[in-house]
DNA sequence: AGCACGCCGACT
DNA sequence: GTCGGCGTGCTC
């Protein structure tokens, strides 16, 4: 900046600075920056509200000033501190606070516990539709400076053409009337003063989702008999795709394609495909059927009592309702929630998905009408964003929502309900890698409220500390109404083996089917997540195709003919002769729904099945559709991952079945048994749930297996027994906390390297702790998308002093080549 | 991440 | 001699 320009903007500064958090920084960058504020930017902006910590602005960042977004977190007044000369602040992007304080503290608080920066978490906290891009555009300044003697003809060029144009320009507007010029150069002519930049918000809510791609007459176009004459490959398969399929998402064109988003992108720029808006989600509409009053039995108001009486302390209490399927604890949930909501609190109920418990939702809509908030994936942008400012606005009561839905804007929290609290789907999987009970917990300690656990095979440390009585204990032992719990039977798959080969199905289970459909009842049937169940064998060679970024076998798809890694979406044409020995002939190695689906009616010839896996729900709307279709009976059997063992509810079902016992068994994550446990009794709850009495079958090569025993039994606690003692004695948690730390980068010996050194650091720095740290080890899936990832894994008792030293050494460990990532469990 | 700065090889 | 490769450090 020259000094001429600097002066006269030091003339308008009133001293005061601001510190923010600046967008996409590395963890070692990640601090307050400090900038300074002027007058006018601190005074008005659009609507005259001043300028306030959680509004965000666009800052110069860096040494060559690229605007970045940046969230505010103080405001200081008066001497900036330090002796840097300070930047200004460029722009303000919000007329009002995104987040108020106490949302800023728990970012904060988050920060701190999930070392990652600040914006990832920032971002998680809100929806989609207030991320409008940031436009930055140029306009000659209105006051030139001296234009100095080191103005190249280019700039020159520049300056001239900006000189008839009034409005400020996008990059790509000048592109078109100066083709050589690079933005590198505008921002240099900005910083001496000689250009000007504004940074815009495009507040268009925009919706990717509901986008459908069409062919256009120039694409026809490009067709010569039948044939397509497009140069490119990817693009001529896109055209062929759309030819023969009409309509689709851009995701269903590159899952049936296999090609990436880019040469659809080029195919739009090129004119010869255009997108049309379509809605694709749609908010359920929920009936409004009469509000009936709640009928609780006896142990359900001994546990709705006990609730209500922890929320009305005046401190912050969490307590585990620990009812078995069908004890009823919805009821509980919304008598509780009718007491805190007369109390004038309000509160927030998760749940794991919110597909799967229409129900649920149905009940919440018709119970307390329209102060009830949905918040989940399945909401298109511009909804989730409606519902958000319907919550901001103060009118919503009771946000029921997926993990994010944590993070609602809702004031005065008296309550937090986390139904089915042991499903992982509350951890996020990616950046911030945070765990919704966490946040939960958090909020209900600021706030004074009442977390409330609830679930039928609660997570091995909710049950502890209730066993410790650090959180309280209610249970609904029995199941409501006049059902009764399934009988469970285990059939031992090596006898069926040793009699003759048998696939997927025991001759007992085909037997039980048989029967099923004399008293017009109906089965489900669950098998482990397609993962890696259906990868294929040269039957010559064993060859087994692995994708070329991961080190994942491919899965093969029928419908498509393709071979899919379901780590990276990478696909190819199923290969016809196997690339090592020539051989033809490929066996299906493990087992999928689509090959259950085959070999049962190949038992059965005249049964009827639906489908119901990831790939047959991916036409929008078809997964409530079979649903509902087998729900009027239309088919005999539902054969599913696992997504079919949750939530359903139909009165026909007298027997289930899980297929596969022992794939789910053998994780090598350690809460791999909790979740087969659960999902085996969650599975065996399908069966008999009105009057008609069930049957669940498990089928396992390991009869004798402790978790297949406590299922058979049906009992949690003996499973909690057996388990917990195996977490103490493996240290893990809740008696250690556990880290794990995954580095990844390009180079394998570079990660290597790094995470060697990474472990002599902590080590180190944790002497004289009780300690263990293991690894580094080659991950599970040890070569993801082309990155080799390497796993530290840290055994820690006393967790909390040493968070702080960890979390130091972490945050300065990622170098240019490795990227690190950190899962907490405690 | 993304940029500038700085130190080495192959080119007019 | 310089143009430009990419390895390194810093960002208020």
């Amino acid at each position: 900046m020259t000094d001429s320009r600097l002066e006269e903007r030091i003339d308008s500064l009133s001293r005061k600075t601001v510190r923010v958090c600046v967008d996409s920084i590395t963890l070692s960058a990640d601090r307050l920056y400090e900038y300074l504020v002027t007058e006018e930017i601190s005074g008005q902006n659009g609507k005259g509200m001043k300028l306030c910590p959680g509004m965000r602005v666009a800052v110069p960042f860096g040494r060559g000033n690229v605007i970045r977004e940046a969230i505010v977190i103080s405001l200081q007044d008066g001497q900036p501190t330090g002796e840097r000369k300070l930047k200004f602040i460029q722009n303000v992007l919000d007329t009002e606070p995104l987040l108020d304080e106490e949302s800023l503290r728990l970012a904060a608080h988050l920060r701190r516990r999930l070392h990652c920066p600040f914006y990832t978490i920032v971002r998680a906290m809100l929806p989609a539709g207030v991320w409008y891009r940031l436009q930055v555009k140029y306009r000659l300044s209105e006051k030139p400076v001296n234009l100095g003697a080191e103005i190249s003809i280019e700039e020159l060029a520049l300056l001239e053409v900006l000189k008839n144009v009034r409005e400020p320009m996008l990059l790509r507007e000048i592109e078109e009337l100066v083709p050589s010029i690079q933005e590198k150069t505008l921002r240099k002519l900005t910083a001496d003063g000689i250009l000007e930049c504004i940074a815009e918000s495009d507040t268009t809510v925009k919706d990717k989702t509901s986008k459908l791609i069409l062919p256009t007459e120039k694409a026809e176009e490009c067709f010569e008999e039948g044939i397509c004459t497009l140069r490119s490959a990817p693009q001529r398969k896109v055209l062929e795709f759309l030819r023969s399929a009409g309509a689709s998402s851009a995701k269903e064109i590159m899952y049936y394609t296999g090609v990436s988003e880019s040469p659809i992108r080029t195919l739009l720029k090129g004119k010869y495909l255009r997108q049309e808006q379509i809605e694709v989600f749609r908010r359920p509409e929920f009936v409004r059927t009469d509000r009936k009053a709640i009928t609780l039995n006896e142990t359900q108001n001994i546990a709705f009592k006990g609730l209500k009486e922890l929320a009305d302390q005046k401190h912050n209490n969490t307590a585990l309702l620990y009812g078995v399927t069908g004890s009823g604890k919805t009821p509980v949930y919304m008598k509780l929630i009718e007491h805190v909501l007369s109390t004038g609190k309000n509160v927030i109920m998760l749940v794991p998905e919110i597909s799967l418990t229409p129900q649920l939702m149905k009940q919440f809509f018709a119970y307390f009408g329209d102060c009830v908030a949905v918040m989940h994936s399945a909401l298109s942008v511009g909804e989730r964003y409606d519902e958000y400012k319907r919550i901001k606005s103060g009118v919503v009561r009771v946000v029921i929502g997926t993990r994010s839905a944590v993070f609602a804007p809702i004031k005065n929290v008296g309550l937090i309900v986390i139904d089915e609290e042991h499903e992982h789907t509350f951890r996020s999987e990616e950046p911030p890698r945070y765990h919704a009970r966490d946040v939960a917990r958090y909020i209900c300690f600021r706030s004074s409220a009442l977390l409330l656990l609830g679930s039928a095979t609660p997570s091995i440390e909710s049950m502890y500390a209730a066993k410790k009585g650090n959180i309280k204990l209610f249970t609904l032992p029995e199941r409501y109404g006049e059902a009764t719990l399934p009988q469970v039977v285990v059939s031992d798959m090596r006898k069926a083996m040793r009699e003759r080969a048998c696939g997927v199905f025991s001759p007992e289970l085909i037997e039980r089917i048989k029967n099923l459909r004399r008293e017009d009842n109906q089965a489900v049937l669950m098998l482990n997540r397609r993962g890696s169940s259906r990868s294929i064998r040269c039957m010559e060679c064993c060859y087994v195709p692995q994708c070329i970024r991961c080190s994942v076998s491919m899965a093969h798809h029928g419908e498509n003919g393709r071979l899919i890694c379901h780590q990276c979406g990478y696909s190819e044409i199923m290969i016809d002769k196997c690339p090592q020995c020539g051989g033809t002939h490929f066996e299906q190695l493990g087992i999928g729904t689509q090959q259950a689906e085959r070999e049962l009616s190949e038992h059965i010839p005249d049964i009827r099945i639906i489908r119901m896996d990831s790939d047959s729900t991916m036409r929008k709307d078809s997964h409530s559709k079979l649903l509902e279709s087998f729900g009027r009976g239309e088919a005999d059997v539902l054969i599913g991952t696992q997504m079919i063992a949750k939530g359903l509810d139909f009165r026909n079902v007298t027997l289930s079945a899980v297929l596969d016992a022992d794939m789910m068994l053998t994780s090598p994550d350690y809460r791999g048994t909790e979740r087969a446990f659960s999902l085996m009794m969650q599975s065996a709850g399908r069966a008999g749930r009105r009057e008609k009495p069930g049957i669940a079958l498990i089928q396992t090569m390991t009869p004798e297996n402790d978790v297949i025993k406590a299922v058979q039994n049906q009992d949690y606690m003996e499973f909690y027994r057996c388990e917990i003692e195996q977490r103490r004695a493996l240290r893990l948690p809740p008696f250690y906390d556990m880290w794990r730390i995954m580095l990844s980068g390009r180079v394998m010996q570079d990660v290597k390297d790094e995470a060697k050194k990474l472990k002599r650091i902590l080590s180190k720095a944790l002497e004289g702790h009780e300690v263990d740290i293991m690894g580094p080890a080659p991950a599970e899936i040890f070569k993801l998308s082309d990155r080799f990832r390497f796993v530290i894994t840290m055994r820690l008792k006393d967790g909390a002093s040493c968070r702080n030293i960890v979390g130091g050494v972490l945050e300065n460990t990622e170098t240019r080549k490795v990227t690190i990532g950190i899962d907490t469990y405690y």
